[in-house]
DNA sequence: ATGTCAGACAACGTCTGA
């Protein structure tokens, strides 16, 4: 079973490359984020025409997170318990932004997850940040169980200093703050772990660079997009890899800023 | 030099967020 994860950076920007990916690579089931449309706009029947199922939780302009499947879709969940809403300095009500859906696939229960940005420590966003990844924490320790299980998405922190190209170049910055870390930490003491994937070029197996400064040109990037299984998932997996040919320039239109990161597994029948 | 990208708005440029 191969299971994987890509933060696309608008599913409508990025349809071709999608469908082409999806048939390179055959995923079973496949966590999309940042979809940047609304469930109206979601292209169903194209990706339907390649066999696959999709469970959306989007909404317009930003977020926005999905399921595909070709190995069923059942017992979907939106959003997380007790999730929290961005409330902005001098606004009178917070939203709910779409960030997490849950669903089960062939016996595994897998999560999209598009942690916030953060913005900036000390900055609102980054306060939502640290509740929303203890929500996150709360809603998985309560599913957590002898099912396999995985988080996969855009959780927005590098998990240690050789998670970034340069760590000096990230002096009070978000995604490599110790309580950023520590929201990590608290997900992998709940009895997940990290599953790193193997780059496919470089030593370390990056999954984002920025659009700007020729990041990508540079491999100046970062291993924010992540795949924290339970051991019954874990146990399964036989190989890991970010697949970085997506994040280069192609006929079918621009690449995202992520690549995808893939997990192959075989579950004892 | 936040040097690129995407979407929304009401426009064909400017703003926001990442």
């Amino acid at each position: 079973m191969r299971i994987a994860t890509w933060n696309v950076n608008s599913i409508t920007a990025r349809l071709p490359r999608l469908l082409d990916w999806l048939g390179a690579a055959e995923p079973d089931v496949l966590c999309l984020q940042e979809l940047k449309c609304s469930d109206a706009a979601f292209p169903y029947d194209a990706i339907g025409e390649l066999g696959y199922g999709a469970a959306t939780y989007c909404a317009g302009r930003w977020n926005g997170v999905a399921i595909l499947s070709r190995a069923g879709l059942g017992d979907v969940t939106r959003g997380l318990a007790d999730e929290p809403e961005f409330v902005d300095e001098g606004a009178l009500f917070g939203a709910r932004e779409r960030r997490a859906i849950g669903a089960t696939c062939n016996g595994v229960r897998v999560w999209s997850l598009y942690a916030p940005n953060g913005r900036a420590p000390g900055h609102p966003h980054f306060r939502y940040k640290l509740e929303w990844l203890a929500a996150l924490q709360h809603t998985v320790t309560a599913e957590n169980g002898d099912q396999p299980l995985a988080l996969l998405g855009d959780f927005n922190v590098a998990p240690t200093d050789d998670d970034v190209y340069d760590i000096a170049d990230f002096a009070d910055s978000t995604h490599v703050t110790e309580p950023e870390r520590q929201a990590l930490a608290a997900l992998r003491s709940s009895g997940l772990t990290d599953i790193v994937p193997r780059a496919l070029k470089g030593d370390r197996p990056y999954t984002y660079w920025d659009y700007r400064q020729l990041a990508f040109a540079k491999d100046n990037g970062m291993r924010i997009d992540l795949i924290l299984g339970n051991p019954a998932f874990t146990e399964a997996v036989q190989d890991a890899y970010v697949d970085r040919n997506a994040r280069k320039d192609s006929p079918a239109g621009p690449p995202s800023d992520h690549a995808p990161v893939v997990v192959d597994l075989a579950f004892p029948s």
